[in-house]
DNA sequence: GTCTATAGCGAGATAGAC
DNA sequence: GTCTATCTCGCTATAGAC
């Protein structure tokens, strides 16, 4: 309790290093000897304080995991909330996590298909409990007056409108904007407002069918 | 023009195995030796026609990017199809591209994230012109009565409604579905039409507000 | 063209001084 | 705890016989 040095602990300093190089390049492309240069220690400390590569990748993945996740469950339940504002909450929230950690999107999905395994082993611990979850959906698509089916499509389709613009910005930023990287900002900036209207208006639009 | 044998010759045994290896595990992931065990050749061969496995990704990379784009932006301009229709059928034939070779997805997002630059290395080859398809857009929004802005966000949102599924797979089917492989292969035929109606309910919709 | 054998290097991991 | 030096192995790539 005596933060009387600015620097941080060593084994610190080594898990902000490890999790922005394997965040950018993965496990297959990060190295040891890169992430102890972003530490600014020795190779052989890493080794001291994490054993293994693997060891090190998996305690960052199983944080990253936990903020891949949406932390917005409880607000779903919320009783104060018309399913709009709910939606509205759930998609501002999302995407700007993601302008915070643009990376991360990438990232997760990169590693989850080079193992698959990976989501059942730390699916626990990152807040996410299957029978919570079903539960939920539920109660939401009861409210929205959707069978369960369509609930999980909406779910993947909001999820998806939200991820996407990351994991896949050094496409769409040059296909769409010519490499410009202010009108790609701009457009993740629009899309908070952007989603959640399209969302709302596709469930209006099915009064008129 | 004599295929009395029913192998295929060595580069295109190579080029079906380098195919299969890379989009599984990716450049950093994939190993020369698993590719010639996968051709059943010898590891010296694939230097004897490629040179280097950075070469022969590059050559798979290129061809898995052509099929990553859309080859319906013919249909997009066509005048017999409303814009209905042609949504539909977009989407539709999207997805049944990613039925079809389901690592696509993950394998361009996990290449490009690696490599940014090598969007714009191949975006000629892969048939896409961004003014060809910055016009084609503009079209498009005049059809619908929306800004190039909306286009734009439409664009990306039906994109990501079609990828993502096959993209984040392990963990769609792992926290929806319980790991069950069935259920997965269901929710993505029924997404053919699902997405079709929501996109089309939402630019309907958009005449409530 | 296709193989075996091996060069050469880079990376993860460890030994041992301080 | 932190460092330097080194071990060991796996991988890309090449040499050279057939």
């Amino acid at each position: 309790m005596k933060p009387k040095k600015i620097e941080k602990d060593t084994e610190s300093r080594i898990l902000d290093a490890a999790k922005r190089i394997f965040i950018r390049k993965g496990l297959d492309g990060a190295r040891m000897q890169e992430i102890a240069d972003e530490a600014g220690i020795n190779k052989a400390l890493l080794h001291y304080y994490f054993r293994s590569k693997e060891k090190l990748f998996l305690t960052i993945f199983r944080e990253e995991l936990r903020n891949f996740f949406p932390r917005l469950f409880p607000v779903l339940l919320s009783k104060d909330l018309t399913p709009e504002m709910k939606i509205r909450h759930f998609v501002e929230n999302y995407i700007d996590l993601f302008i915070k950690e643009p990376f991360l999107p990438a990232f997760v999905l990169r590693e989850v298909n080079r193992n698959p395994s990976i989501v059942a082993q730390f699916i626990g611990e990152a807040g996410i409990e299957p029978e919570k979850l079903r539960n939920l959906l539920d109660v939401f698509a009861t409210e929205l007056n959707l069978t369960m089916n369509e609930m999980l499509h909406l779910m993947v389709t909001i999820v998806s409108a939200c991820i996407f613009p990351f994991a896949g910005k050094p496409i769409i930023k040059q296909v769409l904007f010519d490499d410009n990287e202010g009108d790609y900002q701009k457009f993740l900036n629009h899309r908070k407002t952007y989603v959640a209207d399209f969302v709302i208006h596709s469930l209006k639009g099915r009064l008129l069918k």
